[in-house]
DNA sequence: TTAAATTTGTACCAAGCGGTAAAAATTCAT
DNA sequence: ATGAATTTTTACCGCTTGGTACAAATTTAA
């Protein structure tokens, strides 16, 4: 019979979740390669050997980081995939993205959007893993609103990977705009603006 | 008689204006930060006590770079502010982003988005640079829209900062797509998609 | 021909980078 | 108590970073 036990030997004296979150701080307001060890070991309360025992590497740390990064501050957007029509889906991604932009309490803009961007050749592998992300919420944005076309809310004289592409491309316009400008009601009323373009109910 | 003659010493082996769009062709492809030293001397064709006698520093090098990125690839948005109407401001600027984006023969995306977007503290100053030239611009367009307003061919009824807010939103997302979307027809949809939200003349 | 001025190449600097070896400390199982 | 297992602490590693001192080379002016 396996009862679960204390594992043998000295206990981790933080807390794994709590020292990601500090990590993902770190990451979220200096990027990948702008955030040092140093940074982040401070950030977190922990030494280096402590850091690398519990997540691996520097990279490893930042690709946990921005899976709880999603989790946590990303799931406007997975939510709204399960609304009814396309319009309400287009809807809530723009204005959740506009309510995320104007929370406070963390750094601004969008790490999936900031965190490597452009960065020296040590830093292509997580610069790529960002693409990836970006890649996929597109996908299922896309798949979303064909689904919508097959549904008939959405009309089949529209092209759901363009504005599929449309919504992206503004909620990450959105995020670099958010890194430097600290007015969330503009923000979301270019939220609303995006919106107008979107095709209204079997438009 | 003042008669400009050679100056006396070594004179320069190399062309200064050259140097610098090799330099901004890193800059533009690894940021700020990514772009390391010897990256840019080799890039250039020169050694690095060459690149300080002539440029300064790293810092004043990138400064450099971006008017030069700016006078080079921005100048169909300059441009557009001298066009009759809003609509067609906002036009030759979606499409013109759209169409920079799809050039080949230098770096994908914009240098002013990712050049240090997101950065360590010794990157502050070029960060907030970027932010300032970011700002500019969208007063720029923001003043247009109201003299537009102004003139009548846009309605009293709009928000002449939204829009301008709106417009460097879309093109600033298109920036970040185009580092990762290769496909420059999806950019030009997604501009001609984001033009629909824009008031027609009297609208 | 010599002196002043400027750029070039080489060699170097201190500081910071990501990462790790090794021993001390703390826990559980026997 | 003792030993095995794990984490913590301290100290260090090689490498890269942005930046510079210095002398050799090349030019013009006298």
């Amino acid at each position: 019979m396996t009862t679960s036990t204390a594992p043998v030997g000295r206990p981790r004296a933080f807390d794994l979740d709590l020292a990601l979150d500090k990590a993902l701080e770190v990451f979220w307001q200096k990027g990948y390669e702008g955030a040092s060890l140093p940074d982040l070991t401070e950030a977190m309360g922990i030494n280096k050997p402590s850091l690398y025992a519990a997540f691996g590497n520097k990279e490893q740390l930042f690709l946990k980081a921005i899976e709880r990064y999603e989790s946590l501050h990303a799931n406007f957007f997975y939510d709204s995939l399960n609304l009814p029509t396309a319009y309400q889906v287009a809807e809530q991604i723009l204005l959740g993205a506009a309510e995320e932009h104007s929370k406070t309490g963390h750094p601004r803009g969008c790490l999936v959007v900031q965190g490597a961007l452009a960065c020296s050749d040590g830093g292509q592998g997580v610069r790529q893993a960002l693409i990836d992300r970006r890649r996929q919420g597109f996908e299922q944005l896309a798949a979303r609103f064909e689904r919508a076309q097959q549904e008939g809310d959405l009309s089949a004289e529209q092209d759901a990977r363009v504005l599929a592409g449309y919504i992206l491309t503004v909620i990450q316009g959105m995020a670099v705009q958010s890194t430097s400008c600290h007015c969330p009601t503009m923000i979301e009323q270019i939220a609303r603006q995006a919106l107008k373009a979107f095709p209204k109910h079997n438009e």
